[in-house]
DNA sequence: ATTGACCTTAACAGCACTGTCAGGCCGCAG
DNA sequence: CTGCGGCCTGACAGTGCTGTTAAGGTCAAT
């Protein structure tokens, strides 16, 4: 399909599938004319692309990472080029995670405060 | 304490301590001469903007969250005024959350299968 | 062949954040 | 009073992401 209506399938806007291309993220086969043609396992990849890049990666690293999570039996070869990259995401992941739950837990308790005063 | 001092002691760069004035999320006193004189009380507010703006929330949320959370006793009518900011904050929030969690696992798993085949 | 919808690239623009640098003021030590 | 270190503002730079727009090619249908 073309970029139009992978848009509205995938829900990732045309500029951002032509910069998730322009990054290596996301690279659709081309038609004769020069139109990219996406593929329903482009659908998966761009919403796994999507899902990591707000989780708060790169595209940088989510390029690096692609390759070992789009086969079902991944190689090796390029995950052990990258796993300090990736034990690095891994733990500011970790860090994220933890200063976005005690964020949750603030705002949480804020909520229930203002609730309770009304 | 001076604008040095307290980066040292905050950890968080004069650049950045200059910019959060600007969005008005820290506002230290003045000199007569227009030195930033930052308090006690700065360092823990500093700290909790850095640890909100670090989760995700953008300088302009924190600043409306601030005043609710800087009292011991909150006093509601400015909490009142931004509720609905809060609710969207606050679910925003969660999907990052579970945005997080998924890619946190995701990768978790691969760096286990990356370690298992060596 | 023309039209209109859709596609292409390239560029400008903006936000949020962060570093750096220049030009100048302040304040303390010598 | 001179110097030096610290502070001030303002501006430019750069990254990551995103929208918009301009100029032009493609395609299907009339």
């Amino acid at each position: 399909m073309h970029i139009g209506e992978f848009a509205k399938r995938s829900g990732i806007s045309e500029r951002m599938l032509r910069y998730y291309e322009s990054r290596g993220v996301l690279t659709p086969r081309r038609s004769d004319a020069g139109y990219r043609q996406y593929s329903e396992a482009d659908l998966q990849q761009a919403t796994l692309v999507r899902q990591l890049n707000e989780a708060g990666l790169k595209l940088d690293s989510v390029a690096l990472l692609l390759p070992c999570l789009v086969d079902d039996a991944p190689h090796f070869d390029p995950c052990d080029r990258v796993r300090a990259t990736l034990a690095n995401e891994l733990s500011a992941l970790d860090q994220k995670l933890d200063a976005l739950q005690q964020s949750r837990a603030r705002l949480a308790r804020l909520v229930d405060q203002v609730k309770n005063a009304v």
